[in-house]
DNA sequence: TATTGTTATACTCTATAACTATA
DNA sequence: TATAGTTATAGAGTATAACAATA
């Protein structure tokens, strides 16, 4: 019997959900920021890797391949992302972002970060440290 | 400047989706068991609340009404849930399990608890009990 | 033939707006 | 008139299966 690990779990099951919906809503509710969590997590990881495939950004996120292409089919159409085939393979394809798809990116950071740190400024800096480090911890694991 | 609690806004935006994604994925795979993790956060709230009211889990789940009437309106047709006009207000329903919903219901929870579980082995019972703090503490902000 | 990505199809999740039934 | 819930409509997120293009 391992009720403290269960437990655990438990909590993560309940909480993680709640977190989600909060950042979906305030996303949603910022009218200029049309932005979804998925749509935010493309963008950064467009930006953080020049020239990224449609793969890697599927194994990133852990979508399908074809689910990933439809997210980035909208940013596309939305003017957010560059797709150009790669040149040297043209199977694959090259993402980039915009100057639109870097300024919106940015905004709904600023608005998601926002929602985050009126719930967080209720923790003293010792909690605040000690929600960073499991986070670390749970990104290893997850 | 406030650095850290701006890290902890980032890695919350990092992590929180990661996790969700994993255990709607374990949810879907296990092929007995069709529930999403709305369903199984309604059901859950159904066996809590007895005879709840359809505004109840709206305000738990943090969806809107017809989102939430829609929800439930599945689980009626899969036959997990039981939904009857409340005698004293014929404008409310009372919703309760069925005995497939409850069955359903464990299962569903214990796919996603041997989902956490097979991540959280790998921490200590310190690290454990850390995570368990701040869940409880994220908890109590959202 | 194997790989990369897209299209086709089908769900669920979620919202807003308009509606029905009851109080 | 106000409240509880549903229906209508729409769009995003996700999957699997089938396909096209390239290697």
């Amino acid at each position: 019997m391992c009720s403290r690990i269960e437990q655990c779990a438990d909590e993560i099951l309940d909480v993680i959900p709640l977190i989600m919906r909060s950042i979906r809503a305030k996303l949603r509710s910022q009218h200029s920021c049309g932005l979804s969590v998925p749509q935010l997590r493309a963008l950064s990881f467009a930006e953080r890797n020049r020239d990224a495939a449609l793969a890697d950004l599927s194994g990133h996120l852990g979508l399908m391949p074809p689910a990933a292409s439809n997210l980035v089919n909208g940013l596309v159409i939305s003017g957010l992302i560059k797709r150009t085939p790669n040149s040297s393979d043209r199977r694959r394809i090259r993402m980039s972002l915009t100057s639109t798809g870097r300024k919106e990116l940015k905004h709904a950071r600023q608005i998601a970060q926002k929602c985050l740190l009126e719930k967080l400024a209720a923790l003293t800096p010792a909690e605040c440290e000690q929600v960073s480090t499991v986070m670390q911890k749970l990104r290893v694991l997850f």
